[in-house]
DNA sequence: AATGTTCTTTAACACTGTTCAATTGTCAAG
DNA sequence: CTTGACAATTGAACAGTGTTAAAGAACATT
Protein backbone atom coordinates (compact mmCIF):
# COMPACT_ATOMS: atom_id res chain seq x y z
CA UNK A 1 0.00 0.00 0.00
CA UNK A 2 2.00 3.12 1.32
CA UNK A 3 4.97 2.06 -0.16
CA UNK A 4 7.60 4.72 -0.79
CA UNK A 5 6.39 8.24 -0.30
CA UNK A 6 9.05 8.73 2.79
CA UNK A 7 7.51 11.11 5.29
CA UNK A 8 9.32 14.41 5.54
CA UNK A 9 11.68 13.81 8.39
CA UNK A 10 11.14 15.37 11.30
CA UNK A 11 13.46 18.07 12.81
CA UNK A 12 14.02 16.13 15.56
CA UNK A 13 13.85 12.63 17.36
CA UNK A 14 12.36 13.60 20.70
CA UNK A 15 9.64 15.12 18.26
CA UNK A 16 8.65 12.08 15.98
CA UNK A 17 8.58 9.93 19.31
CA UNK A 18 5.47 12.28 20.43
CA UNK A 19 4.42 11.67 17.27
CA UNK A 20 4.35 7.84 17.83
CA UNK A 21 2.73 7.62 21.32
CA UNK A 22 0.08 10.19 19.52
CA UNK A 23 -0.40 7.09 16.74
CA UNK A 24 0.04 4.34 19.71
CA UNK A 25 -3.10 6.38 21.78
CA UNK A 26 -5.26 6.63 18.67
CA UNK A 27 -4.77 3.12 18.27
CA UNK A 28 -5.63 2.14 21.82
CA UNK A 29 -8.54 4.63 21.43
CA UNK A 30 -9.90 2.39 17.76
CA UNK A 31 -9.44 -1.34 18.93
CA UNK A 32 -7.99 -1.30 22.17
CA UNK A 33 -4.93 -2.60 24.09
CA UNK A 34 -5.50 -6.28 22.06
CA UNK A 35 -5.18 -4.12 18.75
CA UNK A 36 -2.07 -2.47 19.89
CA UNK A 37 0.57 -3.84 17.70
CA UNK A 38 3.99 -2.34 16.84
CA UNK A 39 3.11 -3.05 13.31
CA UNK A 40 -0.05 -1.18 13.02
CA UNK A 41 1.34 1.60 14.85
CA UNK A 42 3.75 1.73 12.07
CA UNK A 43 1.37 1.96 9.50
CA UNK A 44 -0.71 4.49 10.61
CA UNK A 45 2.68 6.41 10.63
CA UNK A 46 3.51 5.42 7.21
CA UNK A 47 6.50 3.35 8.10
CA UNK A 48 7.12 -0.25 8.80
CA UNK A 49 7.64 -1.72 12.21
CA UNK A 50 11.03 -1.79 12.93
CA UNK A 51 11.71 1.59 12.20
CA UNK A 52 10.15 2.45 15.20
CA UNK A 53 13.22 0.71 17.49
CA UNK A 54 14.74 3.73 16.11
CA UNK A 55 12.75 5.30 18.73
CA UNK A 56 11.96 3.12 20.72
CA UNK A 57 13.79 0.33 22.44
CA UNK A 58 10.51 -1.74 23.55
CA UNK A 59 7.35 -1.94 22.90
CA UNK A 60 7.35 -2.08 27.22
CA UNK A 61 9.11 1.89 26.69
CA UNK A 62 5.88 2.88 24.11
CA UNK A 63 3.78 1.78 26.66
CA UNK A 64 6.11 4.05 29.21
CA UNK A 65 5.24 6.68 27.25
CA UNK A 66 1.76 6.01 26.34
CA UNK A 67 1.38 6.18 30.08
CA UNK A 68 3.13 9.19 30.63
CA UNK A 69 0.72 10.86 28.29
CA UNK A 70 -2.41 9.78 29.80
CA UNK A 71 -1.12 10.70 33.35
CA UNK A 72 0.00 13.85 32.30
CA UNK A 73 -3.10 14.97 30.88
CA UNK A 74 -4.43 14.87 34.50
CA UNK A 75 -1.07 16.02 36.58
CA UNK A 76 0.10 18.80 33.97
CA UNK A 77 -0.22 22.42 35.73
CA UNK A 78 -0.91 21.35 38.99
CA UNK A 79 1.62 23.50 41.53
CA UNK A 80 0.21 21.94 44.62
CA UNK A 81 -3.00 22.90 46.36
CA UNK A 82 -4.93 26.15 45.67
CA UNK A 83 -4.23 29.21 48.20
CA UNK A 84 -6.15 27.93 51.00
CA UNK A 85 -7.40 24.43 50.37
CA UNK A 86 -5.84 21.84 52.42
CA UNK A 87 -3.50 18.61 50.89
CA UNK A 88 -6.52 16.30 51.32
CA UNK A 89 -8.57 18.36 48.93
CA UNK A 90 -5.63 18.93 46.53
CA UNK A 91 -5.03 15.10 47.06
CA UNK A 92 -8.51 14.24 46.16
CA UNK A 93 -8.77 15.96 42.99
CA UNK A 94 -5.18 14.65 41.95
CA UNK A 95 -7.00 11.40 41.92
CA UNK A 96 -9.91 12.31 40.45
CA UNK A 97 -8.16 13.84 37.56
CA UNK A 98 -6.45 11.02 37.50
CA UNK A 99 -8.78 8.44 37.24
CA UNK A 100 -10.89 10.55 34.60
CA UNK A 101 -7.82 10.73 32.83
CA UNK A 102 -7.45 6.89 32.43
CA UNK A 103 -11.06 6.42 31.97
CA UNK A 104 -10.82 8.70 29.16
CA UNK A 105 -8.86 6.28 27.14
CA UNK A 106 -9.91 2.70 26.25
CA UNK A 107 -8.06 0.38 28.48
CA UNK A 108 -6.38 3.42 29.90
CA UNK A 109 -6.22 2.21 33.28
CA UNK A 110 -4.52 -0.75 31.80
CA UNK A 111 -1.94 0.86 30.17
CA UNK A 112 -0.91 2.78 33.19
CA UNK A 113 -0.71 0.02 35.05
CA UNK A 114 1.82 -2.06 32.99
CA UNK A 115 4.27 1.15 33.04
CA UNK A 116 6.79 1.72 35.25
CA UNK A 117 6.00 5.34 36.19
CA UNK A 118 9.08 6.85 37.62
CA UNK A 119 10.76 5.53 34.64
CA UNK A 120 9.38 8.29 32.65
CA UNK A 121 8.56 10.76 36.09
CA UNK A 122 5.20 10.59 35.29
CA UNK A 123 3.84 11.19 38.73
CA UNK A 124 7.05 12.04 40.59
CA UNK A 125 6.53 16.01 40.37
CA UNK A 126 3.73 15.27 41.92
CA UNK A 127 4.72 12.83 44.45
CA UNK A 128 7.12 15.75 44.85
CA UNK A 129 4.19 18.36 45.84
CA UNK A 130 2.47 15.62 47.93
CA UNK A 131 5.33 15.07 49.99
CA UNK A 132 6.01 18.71 50.17
CA UNK A 133 2.37 19.79 51.06
CA UNK A 134 1.66 17.15 53.67
CA UNK A 135 5.29 17.72 55.42
CA UNK A 136 3.81 21.55 55.71
CA UNK A 137 0.65 20.36 57.39
CA UNK A 138 2.41 18.27 60.01
CA UNK A 139 3.35 14.64 58.46
CA UNK A 140 6.57 12.78 58.46
CA UNK A 141 8.52 12.57 55.03
CA UNK A 142 8.02 8.64 54.51
CA UNK A 143 4.20 8.87 56.05
CA UNK A 144 3.33 11.73 53.66
CA UNK A 145 5.19 9.80 50.60
CA UNK A 146 3.82 6.71 51.25
CA UNK A 147 0.19 8.04 51.87
CA UNK A 148 0.32 9.79 48.52
CA UNK A 149 1.38 6.64 46.97
CA UNK A 150 -1.39 4.49 48.89
CA UNK A 151 -4.02 7.23 47.08
CA UNK A 152 -2.68 6.18 43.42
CA UNK A 153 -2.68 2.33 43.96
CA UNK A 154 -6.35 2.91 44.97
CA UNK A 155 -7.17 5.32 41.90
CA UNK A 156 -5.38 2.77 40.01
CA UNK A 157 -7.47 -0.62 41.48
CA UNK A 158 -10.34 0.89 40.98
CA UNK A 159 -9.75 1.81 37.12
CA UNK A 160 -8.39 -1.32 36.31
CA UNK A 161 -11.63 -2.56 37.86
CA UNK A 162 -13.72 -0.47 36.23
CA UNK A 163 -12.66 -1.29 32.86
CA UNK A 164 -12.09 -4.87 33.47
CA UNK A 165 -15.88 -4.75 33.43
CA UNK A 166 -17.50 -2.03 30.42
CA UNK A 167 -14.46 -1.94 28.39
CA UNK A 168 -13.13 -5.65 27.72
CA UNK A 169 -15.82 -8.25 29.23
CA UNK A 170 -18.98 -6.11 27.49
CA UNK A 171 -17.85 -7.17 24.22
CA UNK A 172 -17.58 -10.83 25.35
CA UNK A 173 -21.05 -10.31 27.04
CA UNK A 174 -22.96 -8.69 24.38
CA UNK A 175 -21.40 -11.50 22.23
CA UNK A 176 -22.65 -13.57 24.33
CA UNK A 177 -26.22 -12.38 24.09
CA UNK A 178 -26.25 -11.93 19.98
CA UNK A 179 -25.80 -15.40 19.71
CA UNK A 180 -28.36 -15.76 22.41
CA UNK A 181 -25.92 -17.91 24.41
CA UNK A 182 -28.53 -16.98 27.23
CA UNK A 183 -25.72 -15.60 29.94
CA UNK A 184 -26.52 -17.37 32.62
CA UNK A 185 -26.39 -14.85 35.65
CA UNK A 186 -22.61 -14.53 37.19
CA UNK A 187 -24.16 -14.56 40.82
CA UNK A 188 -25.55 -17.78 41.87
CA UNK A 189 -28.98 -16.33 44.20
CA UNK A 190 -29.22 -19.73 45.63
CA UNK A 191 -25.82 -19.78 47.00
CA UNK A 192 -24.74 -16.09 47.56
CA UNK A 193 -28.17 -14.13 48.14
CA UNK A 194 -26.96 -10.89 49.81
CA UNK A 195 -23.84 -10.73 46.55
CA UNK A 196 -26.41 -11.18 44.28
CA UNK A 197 -29.16 -8.89 45.40
CA UNK A 198 -26.31 -5.93 45.79
CA UNK A 199 -24.97 -6.77 42.30
CA UNK A 200 -28.48 -7.23 40.70
CA UNK A 201 -29.22 -3.52 41.77
CA UNK A 202 -25.65 -2.48 40.39
CA UNK A 203 -25.18 -4.83 37.16
CA UNK A 204 -28.27 -3.44 34.95
CA UNK A 205 -26.86 0.46 35.67
CA UNK A 206 -23.39 -0.46 34.20
CA UNK A 207 -25.25 -1.96 30.80
CA UNK A 208 -27.29 0.85 30.40
CA UNK A 209 -25.80 1.94 26.66
CA UNK A 210 -24.80 5.53 26.07
CA UNK A 211 -23.76 5.50 30.32
CA UNK A 212 -19.96 5.27 30.87
CA UNK A 213 -19.04 3.19 33.54
CA UNK A 214 -16.91 6.79 34.86
CA UNK A 215 -20.61 7.79 35.57
CA UNK A 216 -21.93 5.51 36.97
CA UNK A 217 -18.74 4.43 39.86
CA UNK A 218 -17.95 8.01 40.47
CA UNK A 219 -19.75 7.91 43.31
CA UNK A 220 -18.06 5.15 44.47
CA UNK A 221 -14.99 6.10 43.53
CA UNK A 222 -15.14 9.13 45.63
CA UNK A 223 -16.73 6.95 48.24
CA UNK A 224 -13.68 5.06 49.06
CA UNK A 225 -11.14 7.94 47.88
CA UNK A 226 -12.79 9.20 50.95
CA UNK A 227 -12.01 6.28 53.29
CA UNK A 228 -8.76 6.24 52.19
CA UNK A 229 -8.22 9.98 52.89
CA UNK A 230 -10.26 9.55 56.46
CA UNK A 231 -7.40 6.96 57.39
CA UNK A 232 -4.88 8.75 56.11
CA UNK A 233 -6.13 11.58 58.62
CA UNK A 234 -6.99 9.51 61.52
CA UNK A 235 -3.25 8.37 61.34
CA UNK A 236 -0.68 10.38 60.80
CA UNK A 237 0.65 13.95 61.04
CA UNK A 238 -2.47 16.94 62.23
CA UNK A 239 -1.48 20.40 62.48
CA UNK A 240 2.21 20.89 63.76
CA UNK A 241 1.83 17.17 65.53
CA UNK A 242 4.55 15.81 63.91
CA UNK A 243 4.77 11.89 63.50
CA UNK A 244 7.92 10.06 64.26
CA UNK A 245 10.27 9.29 61.02
CA UNK A 246 10.84 5.62 62.00
CA UNK A 247 7.69 4.40 62.14
CA UNK A 248 7.12 3.09 58.29
CA UNK B 1 10.08 -35.83 21.14
CA UNK B 2 6.99 -37.08 23.53
CA UNK B 3 5.58 -39.02 20.12
CA UNK B 4 2.97 -41.45 21.37
CA UNK B 5 2.90 -42.72 24.76
CA UNK B 6 -0.53 -41.39 25.18
CA UNK B 7 -0.99 -40.60 29.25
CA UNK B 8 -3.81 -42.52 30.69
CA UNK B 9 -7.17 -40.54 30.05
CA UNK B 10 -8.15 -39.18 33.44
CA UNK B 11 -11.99 -39.74 35.00
CA UNK B 12 -13.50 -36.86 33.97
CA UNK B 13 -13.14 -33.95 32.61
CA UNK B 14 -12.94 -31.58 35.80
CA UNK B 15 -9.79 -33.46 36.77
CA UNK B 16 -8.31 -32.87 34.19
CA UNK B 17 -8.78 -29.53 34.69
CA UNK B 18 -7.04 -29.05 37.49
CA UNK B 19 -4.12 -30.92 36.21
CA UNK B 20 -3.83 -28.43 33.17
CA UNK B 21 -4.30 -25.61 36.17
CA UNK B 22 -2.01 -27.17 38.29
CA UNK B 23 0.46 -27.09 35.23
CA UNK B 24 0.44 -23.85 34.34
CA UNK B 25 0.80 -22.52 37.82
CA UNK B 26 4.06 -24.58 37.91
CA UNK B 27 5.16 -23.17 34.59
CA UNK B 28 4.05 -19.68 36.00
CA UNK B 29 6.72 -20.24 38.66
CA UNK B 30 9.38 -20.86 36.33
CA UNK B 31 9.13 -18.30 33.88
CA UNK B 32 7.03 -16.11 34.83
CA UNK B 33 3.64 -14.67 32.86
CA UNK B 34 5.37 -14.00 29.87
CA UNK B 35 6.42 -17.63 29.63
CA UNK B 36 3.12 -19.03 29.95
CA UNK B 37 1.70 -20.53 26.43
CA UNK B 38 -0.56 -22.96 25.60
CA UNK B 39 1.86 -24.78 23.52
CA UNK B 40 4.46 -25.05 26.63
CA UNK B 41 1.30 -26.11 29.13
CA UNK B 42 0.56 -28.93 26.98
CA UNK B 43 4.09 -30.06 26.21
CA UNK B 44 4.29 -30.29 30.34
CA UNK B 45 1.34 -32.67 30.53
CA UNK B 46 2.60 -34.94 27.55
CA UNK B 47 0.40 -33.48 25.05
CA UNK B 48 0.15 -30.55 22.15
CA UNK B 49 -1.71 -27.11 22.75
CA UNK B 50 -4.80 -27.79 20.66
CA UNK B 51 -5.84 -30.24 23.15
CA UNK B 52 -5.99 -28.07 25.49
CA UNK B 53 -9.46 -26.75 23.76
CA UNK B 54 -11.61 -29.45 24.57
CA UNK B 55 -10.64 -28.65 28.21
CA UNK B 56 -11.06 -25.20 28.23
CA UNK B 57 -12.20 -22.68 25.90
CA UNK B 58 -9.62 -19.50 25.89
CA UNK B 59 -6.72 -19.19 27.19
CA UNK B 60 -9.04 -16.52 29.09
CA UNK B 61 -10.59 -19.56 31.08
CA UNK B 62 -6.91 -20.92 32.16
CA UNK B 63 -5.89 -17.88 33.69
CA UNK B 64 -9.63 -17.46 35.32
CA UNK B 65 -8.98 -20.60 36.19
CA UNK B 66 -4.99 -19.88 37.94
CA UNK B 67 -6.63 -16.94 40.01
CA UNK B 68 -9.34 -18.93 40.99
CA UNK B 69 -6.69 -21.45 42.75
CA UNK B 70 -4.38 -19.09 43.87
CA UNK B 71 -7.20 -16.87 45.78
CA UNK B 72 -8.74 -19.82 46.93
CA UNK B 73 -5.45 -20.77 48.64
CA UNK B 74 -5.71 -17.11 51.05
CA UNK B 75 -9.69 -17.73 51.10
CA UNK B 76 -10.69 -21.52 52.04
CA UNK B 77 -11.94 -22.39 54.97
CA UNK B 78 -12.86 -19.36 55.79
CA UNK B 79 -15.92 -18.65 57.42
CA UNK B 80 -16.16 -15.39 58.86
CA UNK B 81 -14.50 -13.93 61.84
CA UNK B 82 -13.65 -16.21 64.59
CA UNK B 83 -15.84 -15.56 67.75
CA UNK B 84 -15.14 -12.51 69.14
CA UNK B 85 -12.92 -10.81 66.85
CA UNK B 86 -14.90 -7.80 64.46
CA UNK B 87 -15.21 -7.66 60.97
CA UNK B 88 -12.52 -5.40 60.51
CA UNK B 89 -9.82 -8.02 61.95
CA UNK B 90 -11.39 -10.47 59.72
CA UNK B 91 -11.16 -8.61 56.51
CA UNK B 92 -7.72 -7.32 57.46
CA UNK B 93 -6.91 -11.01 57.62
CA UNK B 94 -8.38 -11.74 54.65
CA UNK B 95 -6.52 -9.16 52.22
CA UNK B 96 -3.51 -9.88 54.06
CA UNK B 97 -3.41 -13.47 53.59
CA UNK B 98 -5.14 -12.78 49.16
CA UNK B 99 -2.02 -10.22 49.55
CA UNK B 100 0.67 -13.36 50.60
CA UNK B 101 -1.01 -15.76 48.40
CA UNK B 102 -1.05 -13.22 45.17
CA UNK B 103 2.37 -12.54 46.08
CA UNK B 104 3.61 -16.10 46.46
CA UNK B 105 3.10 -17.06 42.99
CA UNK B 106 5.67 -15.39 40.41
CA UNK B 107 3.40 -12.53 38.86
CA UNK B 108 0.54 -13.79 40.83
CA UNK B 109 -1.43 -10.79 41.33
CA UNK B 110 -0.99 -9.31 37.34
CA UNK B 111 -2.97 -13.37 37.23
CA UNK B 112 -5.32 -12.33 39.12
CA UNK B 113 -6.02 -8.76 38.10
CA UNK B 114 -6.52 -10.00 34.12
CA UNK B 115 -9.34 -12.67 35.70
CA UNK B 116 -13.03 -12.20 36.07
CA UNK B 117 -13.20 -13.58 39.56
CA UNK B 118 -16.78 -13.56 39.74
CA UNK B 119 -16.91 -16.08 37.04
CA UNK B 120 -15.36 -18.50 38.92
CA UNK B 121 -17.03 -17.70 41.99
CA UNK B 122 -13.69 -17.63 43.27
CA UNK B 123 -14.30 -14.07 45.56
CA UNK B 124 -17.83 -14.12 45.63
CA UNK B 125 -18.46 -16.49 49.06
CA UNK B 126 -16.04 -14.33 51.11
CA UNK B 127 -17.80 -11.24 49.82
CA UNK B 128 -21.27 -12.85 50.89
CA UNK B 129 -19.97 -13.20 54.44
CA UNK B 130 -18.38 -9.72 54.39
CA UNK B 131 -22.18 -8.57 53.65
CA UNK B 132 -23.30 -10.58 56.20
CA UNK B 133 -21.02 -9.89 58.95
CA UNK B 134 -20.64 -6.42 58.01
CA UNK B 135 -24.63 -6.22 58.34
CA UNK B 136 -24.57 -7.50 62.16
CA UNK B 137 -22.04 -4.96 62.57
CA UNK B 138 -24.58 -2.05 61.86
CA UNK B 139 -23.61 -1.29 58.21
CA UNK B 140 -26.00 -1.26 55.18
CA UNK B 141 -25.48 -3.91 52.61
CA UNK B 142 -24.17 -1.64 50.03
CA UNK B 143 -21.58 -0.26 51.80
CA UNK B 144 -20.66 -3.55 53.14
CA UNK B 145 -19.74 -4.69 49.69
CA UNK B 146 -18.60 -1.59 48.62
CA UNK B 147 -16.71 -1.34 51.77
CA UNK B 148 -15.14 -5.22 50.93
CA UNK B 149 -14.65 -4.48 47.24
CA UNK B 150 -12.91 -1.22 48.21
CA UNK B 151 -10.17 -3.43 50.22
CA UNK B 152 -10.12 -6.66 47.54
CA UNK B 153 -9.11 -3.55 44.95
CA UNK B 154 -6.56 -1.60 47.16
CA UNK B 155 -4.96 -5.39 48.10
CA UNK B 156 -4.61 -5.71 44.21
CA UNK B 157 -3.33 -2.55 42.97
CA UNK B 158 -0.36 -2.88 46.06
CA UNK B 159 0.23 -6.41 45.20
CA UNK B 160 0.23 -5.28 41.36
CA UNK B 161 2.66 -2.79 41.74
CA UNK B 162 4.72 -4.60 44.37
CA UNK B 163 5.38 -7.37 41.57
CA UNK B 164 5.71 -5.13 38.92
CA UNK B 165 9.16 -4.21 40.46
CA UNK B 166 10.82 -6.91 41.97
CA UNK B 167 9.97 -9.64 39.48
CA UNK B 168 9.19 -7.87 36.28
CA UNK B 169 11.58 -4.84 36.40
CA UNK B 170 14.10 -6.80 38.75
CA UNK B 171 15.29 -9.19 36.05
CA UNK B 172 15.82 -5.66 33.12
CA UNK B 173 17.46 -3.86 35.94
CA UNK B 174 19.69 -6.74 36.81
CA UNK B 175 20.68 -7.34 33.40
CA UNK B 176 21.55 -3.28 33.28
CA UNK B 177 23.76 -3.92 36.00
CA UNK B 178 25.25 -6.72 34.64
CA UNK B 179 25.86 -5.49 31.10
CA UNK B 180 27.24 -2.53 33.21
CA UNK B 181 25.24 0.01 31.87
CA UNK B 182 25.41 2.28 34.84
CA UNK B 183 21.09 2.08 35.50
CA UNK B 184 20.83 5.78 35.83
CA UNK B 185 19.09 6.54 39.26
CA UNK B 186 15.42 6.71 38.63
CA UNK B 187 15.07 9.50 40.32
CA UNK B 188 16.48 12.55 39.88
CA UNK B 189 17.48 14.28 43.14
CA UNK B 190 17.77 17.58 41.71
CA UNK B 191 14.28 17.85 40.61
CA UNK B 192 12.85 15.67 42.88
CA UNK B 193 15.11 16.08 46.44
CA UNK B 194 12.22 14.67 48.26
CA UNK B 195 11.21 11.76 46.67
CA UNK B 196 14.39 10.88 46.21
CA UNK B 197 15.08 10.90 49.44
CA UNK B 198 12.37 8.42 50.83
CA UNK B 199 13.22 6.31 47.69
CA UNK B 200 16.86 6.46 48.12
CA UNK B 201 16.26 5.06 51.92
CA UNK B 202 13.56 2.22 50.19
CA UNK B 203 14.63 0.99 47.16
CA UNK B 204 18.17 -0.77 48.07
CA UNK B 205 15.88 -2.85 50.29
CA UNK B 206 13.90 -3.78 47.70
CA UNK B 207 16.38 -5.38 45.52
CA UNK B 208 18.65 -7.16 48.54
CA UNK B 209 18.52 -10.22 46.76
CA UNK B 210 16.60 -13.12 49.30
CA UNK B 211 14.46 -10.69 50.67
CA UNK B 212 10.96 -11.26 48.96
CA UNK B 213 8.88 -8.32 48.19
CA UNK B 214 6.27 -9.79 50.62
CA UNK B 215 8.60 -9.59 53.66
CA UNK B 216 9.71 -6.06 52.74
CA UNK B 217 6.56 -4.17 51.79
CA UNK B 218 4.38 -6.07 54.61
CA UNK B 219 4.49 -2.96 57.23
CA UNK B 220 3.66 -0.12 53.98
CA UNK B 221 1.12 -2.85 53.37
CA UNK B 222 -0.69 -2.77 56.29
CA UNK B 223 0.06 0.54 56.92
CA UNK B 224 -2.25 1.48 54.28
CA UNK B 225 -5.05 -0.87 54.63
CA UNK B 226 -5.36 0.27 58.17
CA UNK B 227 -5.91 3.46 56.85
CA UNK B 228 -8.71 2.23 54.49
CA UNK B 229 -10.38 0.46 57.49
CA UNK B 230 -10.13 3.20 59.41
CA UNK B 231 -12.35 5.10 56.49
CA UNK B 232 -14.61 2.37 56.50
CA UNK B 233 -14.99 2.60 60.24
CA UNK B 234 -15.56 6.25 60.20
CA UNK B 235 -18.26 6.63 57.56
CA UNK B 236 -20.39 3.62 57.75
CA UNK B 237 -22.14 1.36 60.13
CA UNK B 238 -20.65 1.75 63.72
CA UNK B 239 -23.20 -0.85 66.44
CA UNK B 240 -27.06 -0.82 65.53
CA UNK B 241 -26.27 2.67 63.87
CA UNK B 242 -27.75 2.03 60.42
CA UNK B 243 -26.68 3.58 57.49
CA UNK B 244 -28.91 5.07 54.93
CA UNK B 245 -29.54 2.39 51.72
CA UNK B 246 -29.88 5.06 49.23
CA UNK B 247 -26.72 6.87 50.01
CA UNK B 248 -24.33 4.58 47.56
C1' DA C 1 32.96 13.04 -5.46
C1' DA C 2 33.56 10.32 -1.27
C1' DT C 3 32.46 9.49 3.42
C1' DG C 4 29.68 9.27 7.44
C1' DT C 5 25.35 9.81 9.89
C1' DT C 6 20.59 9.45 10.19
C1' DC C 7 16.73 7.11 9.25
C1' DT C 8 13.92 3.20 6.80
C1' DT C 9 13.04 -1.02 4.62
C1' DT C 10 13.22 -5.99 3.49
C1' DA C 11 13.72 -10.50 5.15
C1' DA C 12 13.73 -13.46 8.53
C1' DC C 13 13.37 -15.78 13.29
C1' DA C 14 10.99 -17.73 16.84
C1' DC C 15 7.16 -17.41 18.76
C1' DT C 16 1.88 -16.77 19.95
C1' DG C 17 -3.54 -18.18 20.30
C1' DT C 18 -6.71 -20.53 17.68
C1' DT C 19 -9.28 -23.41 14.13
C1' DC C 20 -10.09 -27.48 11.28
C1' DA C 21 -9.99 -31.85 9.49
C1' DA C 22 -8.22 -36.21 10.27
C1' DT C 23 -7.10 -39.72 13.54
C1' DT C 24 -6.67 -42.57 17.42
C1' DG C 25 -8.21 -45.22 21.67
C1' DT C 26 -12.14 -47.18 24.15
C1' DC C 27 -16.30 -49.36 24.80
C1' DA C 28 -21.06 -50.77 23.98
C1' DA C 29 -24.52 -52.56 20.62
C1' DG C 30 -25.56 -55.48 16.75
C1' DC D 1 -16.12 -60.61 16.31
C1' DT D 2 -17.43 -56.49 13.73
C1' DT D 3 -19.51 -51.97 13.56
C1' DG D 4 -20.45 -47.54 15.22
C1' DA D 5 -20.43 -43.94 18.27
C1' DC D 6 -18.03 -41.15 21.16
C1' DA D 7 -14.32 -39.08 23.80
C1' DA D 8 -9.78 -37.44 23.33
C1' DT D 9 -5.81 -36.06 20.69
C1' DT D 10 -2.88 -34.84 16.82
C1' DG D 11 -0.83 -32.35 12.55
C1' DA D 12 -1.09 -28.80 9.73
C1' DA D 13 -2.12 -24.44 8.98
C1' DC D 14 -3.60 -19.38 9.62
C1' DA D 15 -2.84 -14.93 10.85
C1' DG D 16 -0.64 -12.54 13.68
C1' DT D 17 3.14 -10.98 17.35
C1' DG D 18 7.87 -8.57 19.10
C1' DT D 19 12.35 -8.32 17.69
C1' DT D 20 16.93 -8.62 15.20
C1' DA D 21 20.29 -8.13 11.34
C1' DA D 22 21.63 -6.53 7.22
C1' DA D 23 20.93 -3.78 3.38
C1' DG D 24 19.52 0.43 1.45
C1' DA D 25 18.17 5.17 0.75
C1' DA D 26 18.45 10.33 1.94
C1' DC D 27 21.12 13.92 3.41
C1' DA D 28 25.18 16.81 5.31
C1' DT D 29 30.02 17.35 5.76
C1' DT D 30 34.48 16.83 4.32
Amino acid sequence: MAKSSRPAPSENREQRRVEIVRAALELLENGGLEALSLRRVAQTLGMHAPGLYWYIEDKQELIDLMAKAIVEEALADDHGPADGSGWDVWLTGVAVRMRHAMLAHRDGARVVAGAYLFRTNAITGTMETAIRVMEEAGYGRDIALHGAITVMRYTMGIALDDQSGPSKRAEMIRKRLETGESFRPQIDAERFPLVADVMGRWIPQVFVPGVTAAQIDDRHFRHGLELVMAGIRSVGGGKGQRVAEGEL
